[in-house]
RNA sequence: GGAGAGAUGGCAGAGUGGUCGAAUGCGCACGCUUGGAAAGCGUGUAAGGUGUUAAAGCCUUCGAGGGUUCGAAUCCCUCUCUCUCCGCCA
């Protein structure tokens, strides 16, 4: 969320800001909800004073013994004015709160402007891309002539876009995860957590999938609006959720490894054979808060931890920033980490790092205690993947591919998945 | 699932209808003290809104929502969560 003081006082410069990701936030709007709040909030306080004093009148006067008969006829009367009133209040201050939910966070002034996709710019790339002395296989065809992908099983157990993962590259993926996360902790000194897969809304709407973003999430039938996790960033990030955190335990560094579940709604037609683009996928991610002067810092340092993953593993990879157009609703800035996929000869996105700001935090209360002010301030949150599982292991297939179909597992993993090759 | 207890500030913990936004302790900040530190002493220390050059002031908030009352942390109702005992279970 916003902030609606600055909203108040410079509504104009956030909605140029907001201009540039396509985001048309209406003043007109905005100032009628204002000036309608404005009024009658200090008009039903003004009351609440009166009251507050004429009530303390009255128990001035009934420990004294004196007859307070008028005094309570006309505090009854205020009482029932600031019923009414309030009750209008009240439902301004929602639609005032409906209205910030929706309105993006703010682009910070390094993001490539832009429309889409097509407008981001590369920053930076690492490895070689391998030149094959055959012609490379798809993961898939690769996978099910090894017998370790099998999606008709997936789609008889659940449906669409559910995989089955057997044997050696069940035990690859599960090997990438040991990898990750003790790299992450041991090198980058992120702390382990496991935290629950299923969320309620308010987690949704701190990190901002709510209230916008319903039809990408699984919401579980029941009493309780629950959802399904779409990535770990939900649960950790709000670990921090209504906390006042002490400054010498910033920054807060978590790692974890959960699964994701997204609906894909609205993706029909993109990734439909294999395992790029799946309902249910693992995911390792890295989440950080920050205060707010060392977020930039942060977010540098969070996407080398994802980049140093790619690099270990030796997947040729580059470094993208979104533009304006294409930069999610709660981020200020995103860097992705695109894989090289030999069998689309193109990078796919295998990570994204988003510094968030003080957009979530202000969203779901978490603060930290500034010692030179004594003042609570509202932290930054940012998280990015270090690294997609599925993604990572289809990458692994295709790029460690040999011309018999066997794939060969890169120097550093090898500890971790116990032998040099995944063969026939 | 059955029975009971509870939810108060960064934390712990008083407070059962009226100057209670809330005693006290811890923590934290500042000062005194010290060669320096610890201890000790003193002062300060919730959040949000409104307002202001800044402040003062004013409003709201004691798990959440509703109700009673001139007035609610305190009484009533509903919900959520936590703890203890019993049952069940991985």
């Amino acid at each position: 969320m916003l902030d609606l003081k600055r909203l108040k006082k410079d509504s104009k410069a956030l909605a140029n800001n907001l201009k540039k990701r396509g985001f048309s936030l209406d003043l007109q709007e905005w100032d009628k909800l204002e000036s309608k709040r404005k009024s009658l909030q200090s008009d039903t306080e003004n009351m609440q004073a009166d009251l507050n004093q004429i009530s303390k009148e009255i128990g001035i006067s009934k420990k004294e013994g004196t007859d307070s008969s008028k005094l309570e006829k006309k505090a009854s009367e205020i009482t029932s004015k600031i019923k009414s009133q309030s009750k209008i209040l009240s439902s301004i201050l929602l639609d005032i709160d409906t209205f910030a939910l929706s309105i993006p966070n703010l682009i910070d002034d390094d993001v490539p402007e832009g429309k889409d996709e097509s407008d981001n710019i590369e920053l930076r790339n690492s490895g070689k891309v391998r030149k094959f002395d055959f012609t490379p296989k798809d993961h898939l065809e690769l996978g099910s002539n090894l017998s370790g992908i099998d999606m008709e099983s997936g789609v008889k157990i659940t449906g669409s876009r559910f995989a089955v993962f057997k044997s050696d590259l069940a035990r690859l993926q599960r090997s990438l995860i040991n990898f990750m996360i003790d790299i992450h902790v041991q090198e980058h000194s992120y702390t382990e957590v496991y935290v629950p897969f299923i969320v309620n809304e308010e987690s949704l709407l701190g990190t901002g999938q709510l209230p916008k973003f319903e039809e990408d999430l699984f919401k579980i039938e029941g009493k309780e609006n629950f959802y399904l996790t779409s990535t770990a960033e939900v649960p950790v990030t709000n670990l921090f959720r209504n906390e006042v955190i002490d400054s010498k335990e910033l920054p807060k560094k978590y790692v974890c490894h959960t699964p994701c579940f997204r609906s894909e709604a609205g993706s029909y037609g993109l990734d439909t054979k294999g395992i790029m683009r799946l309902h249910q996928f693992e995911k390792v991610e890295l989440v950080q808060a920050t205060e707010s002067k060392d977020s930039d810092n942060a977010l540098e340092e969070l996407t080398g931890h994802a980049e140093e993953i790619l690099k270990r593993l030796e997947l040729p990879y580059r470094v993208v920033s979104l533009c304006s157009g294409d930069i999610g609703f709660s981020a200020a800035k995103t860097y992705d980490l695109e894989v090289w996929i030999p069998s689309q000869e193109k990078y796919r996105e295998i990570s994204s790092c988003s510094n968030f700001r003080d957009f979530q935090a202000r969203r779901m209360k978490a603060r930290w205690k500034n010692p030179s002010s004594n003042k609570t301030e509202i932290l930054n949150t940012l998280n990015g993947s270090g690294l997609a599982l599925s993604r990572t292991v289809l990458a692994l297939m295709e790029n460690f591919q040999e011309k018999d179909g066997s794939i060969s597992i890169p120097d550093s993993l090898r500890t971790y998945f116990g032998s040099s090759k995944i063969t026939l």
